[in-house]
DNA sequence: ATAATCGTTCTTTTT
DNA sequence: GAACGATTAT
């Protein structure tokens, strides 16, 4: 990239005089006029670093936006600069004005496993995939702001009703925990700012100058929240990309684009249409892709770098096969054009597409890097540990203490738990709290009393000498005296056991490391872990494939991109083409094909298997939709052999030599 | 009453 | 391949 700002750059980092949109193209140097605008704000207009907020969409892009900033700065961040996501921000707001939304500033956080938990457990009769669209339904109405009773009269099928119904007990029951899930971080701030005005005035003081990163992606909530805090001077600056918008199913909104201009007349719109990153052909394949979308801003990006190659279409026999011929292919070209591993990318449309990839690459002797995928935050023994912290943060919230208290076994099941479980509902305390009633006596037998009543003794020691002793000590007396380790190895085979426990060191040692960095004790730890979705120990100097769902590669670059499984069905997914959602796998294509910067290879399969058996697929539409400048490959050419046949050929070869011999 | 075991089902994307 | 549910064993 080069070291000077084009004049569009310039145009919008320095312009001051209200609201601000800026429409930056795939590689434009959009996070370099954020950062920028963020230096010039504070070296030049004299804006104090903590009336500036930047917000991101990933935890990920805030990382990276405050080391780019820290870099421009002089190495060092600004002292009080917010850079952060949209929910952080929510954590900040709420546990600030705790006592205005109602909660104790211990709250919990809950993740998608919790609360679709919940919902099974308010629509008595859940099974568990409609509990999961019930959850899912009732996000939605969170993120477009609606409450239970007008949600009620807006379900207009069985499912949605049930939803409704399941709404109200589902709020009910998070307030009885103490606990949000993740949109109450976003509607909570804007509830409270909109009954408390002075509040709001409070806030909107602080943070006088915003700007908001990946702008299409926000929800309605968001949009909101932005405009409360800009107020009616506006001071802000979108970016976003309208091609780029992916997460419409998940209540993003790029109506809001549209919104922007509708509330504020005088915003000013910048257009970043100058590509510092990809070789022209790509770029023109990315923009005749792009052009069979309704567009919502005319956009078209140029380059002043060379035409570069062809882009490269190839065929494969099925998964496996394509996994080896990008692990064949990947192999071959770094010898040839003596590049390192994190030079390459293989971007996939599901996540259950990486484990063909993996395997293949482990065959290969070729490391790799996931990002995304499943969090490591979701797994069971990372979320077993954090129950334990979570409960000694709010001994009110019970999923955490269901969790934790069977969590080693210690012999108490579901009936000694639903005998508490009744208890506590009648009186209307929370589970911790009715173990240390006398009261319950009438209800446990001898040793589930005894059972129940150690395990909240243990508890209520740990938090005991929480303030008083460092995390990492507290963790591994917790470890030590749950016998989490001898339990992982008694009930499971012993590589995933190993792998399990392994997973638990790295994260007590985070979580140690971390709290002697900050001098945060245990439960100081725990309030921040929520968030953190991805654990960031990407290490730059890892050399290895980055491997990412199209979702996960938005933000990055690679010199050379394999984009796999580009086939009807799968990219566009079934469920897009069947509701009509076509438009937005397109610009997933998009995203994914802007991510290369010298050149693009894309796989397909011939066949794919669904469940047990094969199906036939046919390539893409979004191929001939790029336009013609593409090399088709058939397999066969330079395919790996399946095995048998590959044996088979050997064998042939063999006897031939054989004979000649 | 609790715990382990086996079989079945599904996989779009994530703060 | 993992996560859930129903079944069997203690």
């Amino acid at each position: 990239m080069s070291a000077l700002l084009n004049a569009p750059q310039r145009e919008a980092i320095h312009y001051l005089d209200g609201p601000s949109l800026v429409l930056a193209g795939a590689g434009s140097g959009k996070t370099r006029v954020i950062t920028h605008k963020i230096a010039w704000l504070i070296n030049e207009c004299g804006i104090g670093a903590a009336n500036i907020a930047a917000i991101t969409f990933t935890n990920k892009a805030a990382k990276e936006m405050q080391e780019r900033v820290a870099h421009l700065m002089g190495g060092r961040s600004p002292k009080g600069l917010t850079v952060c996501t949209f929910h952080a921000l929510g954590v900040r707001i709420i546990r600030q004005e705790a006592a205005h939304c109602g909660l104790k500033p211990q709250f919990s956080i809950l993740d998608a496993a919790d609360t679709v938990q919940i919902v099974a457990d308010a629509a008595k009769d859940a099974d568990k995939g409609i509990a999961k669209q019930m959850q899912w339904q009732i996000s939605s109405w969170k993120n477009a702001l609606i409450t239970p009773a007008e949600a009620a009269q807006l379900a207009d099928n069985e499912l949605a009703s049930a939803a409704a119904a399941a709404y109200v007990e589902y709020e009910r029951t998070l307030r009885a925990y103490q606990a949000v899930d993740f949109d109450d971080l976003i509607s909570l701030p804007v509830q409270l700012f909109e009954n408390n005005p002075e509040v709001r005035e409070r806030w909107q003081h602080r943070l006088r100058y915003l700007l908001i990163d990946e702008y299409q992606d926000t929800n309605r909530a968001q949009y909101r929240l932005l405009r409360q805090l800009a107020g009616e001077r506006g001071m802000f600056t979108a970016v976003g990309d309208d091609d780029q918008a992916i997460y419409a199913w998940r209540g993003a909104d790029v109506e809001n684009l549209k919104l922007l201009q509708q509330d504020y007349p005088k915003l000013k719109v910048i257009k970043l249409e100058q590509n510092y990153r990809s070789s022209r052909r790509i770029l023109e394949a990315a923009n005749t892709l792009i052009a069979h979308n309704q567009k919502l801003f005319e956009k078209r990006l140029w380059s002043e770098h060379g035409p570069g190659e062809q882009i490269a279409v190839h065929c494969c026999r099925d998964a496996d096969a394509e996994a080896e011929w990008v692990a064949m292919k990947i192999n071959a070209h770094r010898f040839e054009a003596r590049t390192a591993y994190k030079d390459y990318a293989i971007l996939y449309r599901g996540n259950h597409q990486a484990r063909i990839i993996e395997q293949a690459l482990r065959t290969a002797g070729i490391p790799y890097v996931i990002s995304g995928g499943q969090s490591f935050f979701d797994k069971a023994e990372i979320r077993d540990l954090i129950s334990y912290l979570r409960l000694l943060q709010n001994e009110d919230d019970d999923l955490a203490f269901i969790r934790a208290i069977t969590t080693p076994r210690r012999g108490i099941g579901p009936a000694t738990l639903e005998a508490l479980g009744r208890y506590a509902g009648e009186r209307h305390i929370s589970l911790y709290a009715a173990v240390f009633e006398d009261g319950l006596t009438e209800h446990l037998n001898g040793r589930q009393l005894e059972a129940v009543q150690a395990f909240a003794a243990f508890i209520n020691n740990l938090k005991y000498r929480v303030p008083r002793e460092p995390a990492g000590r507290l963790l591994e007396d917790l470890l030590a005296a749950t016998r989490y380790e001898a339990w992982l190895f008694e009930h499971l085979d012993s590589r995933e056991a190993e792998s399990k426990w392994s997973n638990v060191r790295d994260f007590v040692g985070w979580l140690t490391r971390k709290g002697d960095e900050d001098g945060k004790n245990l439960i100081e730890l725990a309030q921040t872990i929520a968030l953190i979705s991805m654990l960031d120990k990407d290490d730059p100097d890892f050399d290895g494939v980055q491997l990412a769902t199209l979702h996960a590669s938005k933000g990055l670059e690679f010199p050379h991109v394999f984009l796999i499984g580009v086939e009807e069905g799968l990219l566009p997914h079934q469920a897009s083409i069947d509701e009509d959602k076509v438009e937005e796998e397109r610009r997933l294509m998009y995203v994914g094909i802007t991510r290369a910067q010298r050149t693009l290879t894309i796989s397909w399969c011939e066949r794919r298997k669904s469940g047990k058996e094969f199906r036939p697929c046919e390539l893409s539409r979004f191929i001939a939709e790029m336009g013609g400048d593409v090399k088709q490959t058939n397999r066969r050419s330079n395919d790996p052999l399946p095995k048998e046949e590959g044996k088979n050929r050997a064998a042939a070869l063999m006897a031939m030599l054989e004979r000649r011999g």
